[in-house]
DNA sequence: TAGAATTACTTAGGCGCCTAATATTAGGCG
DNA sequence: CGCCTAATATTAGGCGCCTAAGTAATTCTA
């Protein structure tokens, strides 16, 4: 690839980011939450989770989740307990005000989508789909391979 | 659009933005510099600058780029000179190391796009060069006009 | 031409997310 | 049973970028 076709994507993948982005804390921001914070209530809308689990699925570390699930708390959205199996894990789950704004956070989201889509001129809303789906699996097999280190190492030993 | 083709299309931009600065911070990261800092780099390529100019080319705001510079200055790639036509403003230019590393960072540049396509399986890269490129100025034009303020508002007045 | 508005930049502080290091609990194995 | 390693969560601190608010210089305008 000559450097003007690479400066033209890795530009174009910068702006939609960052335009996505402002698009997504906008549309949240009047629910008193930002991005972050939705990926884990859509999460919790499918049950209870472990704090380990929201890792997982969301991507984030660890210890963003602790902080994220600690403002959602705070917010009344959700409701933190020890798991009883475990006692080093916690359990997050939905409270009934978390649970009934997830219709207004699906509209949010499906707002941003649409807002996202508005200004195509030569593609179609599939066709977005479909390549933007093509290069994040692709992406992320290309990716996760080059720091094959699991995404949260657990301490060597205690030492020192 | 239904909430699964939104949610695809959020989540795919949302990964296909993290994978895509990860893989720019390790690309740069050998250099010394990160990802904010190869805009201003290649900006400056074409000439000296103010730095208001930098927060215009690069879509930063003004304290960003104060910050940048002068992580740029202290790693000998640009200087700073006050401007002989305005007293207010600063020019930044290359320094011979900055512009001496010019040819390695189109290069890393260029891997990165490489990357970033190297695990398409549907598309061919001409393809996803159109598509994000119409969803970028698509969304540049939509976005913008909804705070159709300024990128940066100076001070009303010296009130107070 | 003097006051008001604008512009260039900086400082102070916040936010979302990260890594490193630590305390605690769980589980495999001699 | 007693280790040793792995896993869960937290605290502490950093980073890149932001907004708000301030100083100083310039330009507009009445």
């Amino acid at each position: 690839m000559n450097f003007d076709q690479a400066d033209a994507l890795n530009e174009a993948i910068r702006a939609v980011g960052i335009r996505h982005r402002a698009l997504a804390v906008a549309a949240l921001a009047p629910m008193g939450i930002h991005p972050g914070h939705k990926l884990l209530l859509l999460e919790l809308a499918a049950g209870p989770r472990t704090q380990a689990q929201l890792a997982t699925a969301s991507g984030y570390e660890p210890p963003s989740i602790t902080e994220s699930v600690r403002q959602l708390e705070r917010a009344g959205l959700v409701v933190r307990r020890p798991s009883p199996n475990d006692a080093r894990a916690t359990m997050v789950e939905l409270s009934d005000q978390g649970r009934s704004l997830l219709p207004k956070l699906k509209a949010a989201w499906r707002h941003v989508a649409d807002q996202t889509v508005a200004g195509l001129r030569i593609t179609t809303v599939d066709h977005v789909i479909e390549v933007l789906t093509d290069l994040a699996t692709g992406l992320t097999s290309t990716v996760a391979p080059t720091n094959d280190v699991p995404r949260y190492r657990a301490p060597r030993s205690r030492t020192r």
